[in-house]
DNA sequence: GGTATTGCAGAAAACGTTTTCCATGCTAAG
DNA sequence: CTTAGCATGGAAAACGTTTTCTGCAATACC
């Protein structure tokens, strides 16, 4: 069923029936109404893919995250497709499961399938590979990528103001010794957390003992492994921010395991504020990065750039903001507490 | 840049460069090289929409899921995805939030970009709004729907083996009331689910007490209520099997809150056995329903169908087995240790 | 050596839309 | 009353492929 099917079942050309589909006002409201009811007996639904052909725009973004299987992505996923849906584009996911390869070969399909705009959400993944896109110039978001181009926006997540926050509550409850668990470190958002780390303790004063700052993978077995190295060293943190939730709820499983109370005997603040934060025991205090507003702003981002038809010459930038978020898993520093 | 340009380029034909690309064996090696070479200078990328268009498949499957903030489906939608990948289709995604609009505007937005096929993994949602797909004879596999039509396959879900397992499990370690929290009941999966538990408890001579049956809604917050409400009433049962994960995790929450102690108050048996399951504490005794398993055979399906020319006369029922996973959430009754 | 058969490449049709261009009929202005 | 201008709908081109059909040359067979 096509539209040569309704235009002649209405006695129209196909030249009407694609603009009363259209909504074109130019349009006879008679024959348009003609149409229209053609097109409810038949259940008529026009092919996207010549339209796409023919207009050019395929009303499709893809959308690139690291791994979906990551708590911290099927939110953001969610709210993407949901304004998505409202504004009739269709999404393109690809989870890269931090494969090279698979960011590749993923690109190279979204392409193929002439995707209007992709937003990139892996959080400071090789930008090498995307190359492809920006001379295909296609519309790209970034999150934490410089500096910005014409048609490539950047959402910079103001790392700063959360983990400063958190790093001064830790100090007003008397912590010192203060560990830091980073994720990967070919990661440049994993980077930015632990530089504003640094510098948020510098800045009241407190010393950074290189021996406090470990590396993690983002996974919760990895904050279990890092955990159990950092226990097992002679200097032993009273409190430890981590560079995500899933890294804090490994360590605070860890910890668990090795009779530490939380936040008794160890405070945790985790990064992040996945869903499950709310619900582990204690309840893990963390730094907001609201997985919402940033789906909501790299979508607009795309919607505005595909708008524009002269491209913006330096792209344009977002930011969003962190906030500590306060629950359980911190309290005073053991030390105190024994006095 | 479109096949034309090369064709131009390579001094051919662009049938020629169609078959080139396409490795159709008739064409001359040489001019295959020649083809290729220029296809390589210039970065070319077929149109997928074109190529679409004129042979009727779009190489997208539809992947419908209830909820992807649900942690059980992002592993679906990350084998789907991959496997996908490996056989050049692209997938579209829908999460319906158990919305029926949004199930319905999905379903459109996929007939018009002609998908080859959808899975739809919504165990057993309203099947109402999907006469549409089934009509424009679209490929289509389900998780329990019966019973079987041309072009639907069904994939059925063994829910006895593993809950008797888990329910002679418990019966060893001395339970007797033993409760069961169910799913949503307008989900067909949900009540096969509370049908295989009543079954087997019958079939060892244990007595149901309807009392003990109660209704959640597959989310933590859901098993917490429930928990709270089953720990208000007069009888109180030394065991609780519930119809998936986040719901036992949320009954293990609220039972930790209210003093109960797992398993030596409560024993516990959640269902899915999700990531996270191996995680709490202590962690879930559950029945592994394999979501790899389910996305793979998903997948077939869908392709196995794309490839017949004649429509399997009855569709095709496959089964995926469940099985109980032993874990720290489960012990003896406490009467039995009392004693 | 002439005709039938095969192999292979190019021309052109087809896919289902949108959109440009043109024709027609009407209104309004002179 | 005539003509310019405008509104509206139809014809046809265009989008970028695949695929059928056609034609030509080379090989095989009698």
């Amino acid at each position: 069923m096509n539209i040569q099917e309704i235009a002649k079942r209405a006695k129209v050309s196909t030249a009407t029936v694609s603009r009363a589909i259209n909504r074109v006002p130019t349009v006879n409201p008679q024959l348009a109404k003609r149409v229209w009811k053609v097109v409810e007996e038949l259940g008529y639904y026009p092919n996207t893919q010549a339209r796409a052909l023919v207009s050019g725009r395929s009303r499709i973004f893809g959308l690139i995250v690291s791994e979906i299987t990551n708590p911290f992505f099927p939110e953001i996923v969610q709210v993407f497709e949901t304004i998505a849906v409202q504004h009739q584009y269709e999404i393109l996911l690809t989870s890269t499961v931090n494969d090279p390869k698979r960011m590749e070969s993923s690109v190279r399909r979204m392409i193929e399938r002439r995707v209007d705009g992709v937003a990139v959400m892996t959080f400071g993944m090789e930008e090498v590979l995307l190359e492809d896109l920006k001379l295909r110039k296609v519309p790209l978001v970034f999150v934490d990528v410089g500096p910005p181009r014409p048609r490539v926006s950047n959402i910079r997540i103001d790392y700063l103001h959360g983990i400063r926050q958190a790093v001064q509550h830790l100090a007003a409850l008397r912590h010192q010794k203060i560990a830091f668990i980073s994720g990967p470190h070919r990661l440049k958002s994993s980077m930015a957390r632990e530089q504003a780390f640094m510098s948020s303790m510098q800045e009241i004063g407190l010393v950074v003992d290189p021996a406090l700052i470990l590396e993690g993978d983002h996974t919760m077995e990895g904050g279990m492994e890092v955990c159990a190295k950092m226990l097992a060293r002679p200097t032993k943190p009273t409190a430890v921010l981590c560079s995500n939730d899933m890294t804090a709820i490994g360590v605070m499983r860890k910890s668990h395991e090795t009779g530490l109370r939380i936040p008794q005997d160890l405070s945790v603040v985790g990064f992040d504020d996945i869903r499950l934060a709310q619900f582990v025991l204690p309840a893990l205090t963390t730094i907001q990065m609201s997985q919402t507003e940033l789906a909501r702003l790299a979508f607009n981002a795309l919607l505005a750039e595909v708008g524009r038809e002269i491209p913006s010459p330096n792209g344009t930038e977002y930011v969003v903001k962190t906030n500590l978020i306060l629950r359980e898993s911190t309290g005073l520093a053991p030390s105190i507490i024994s006095r």
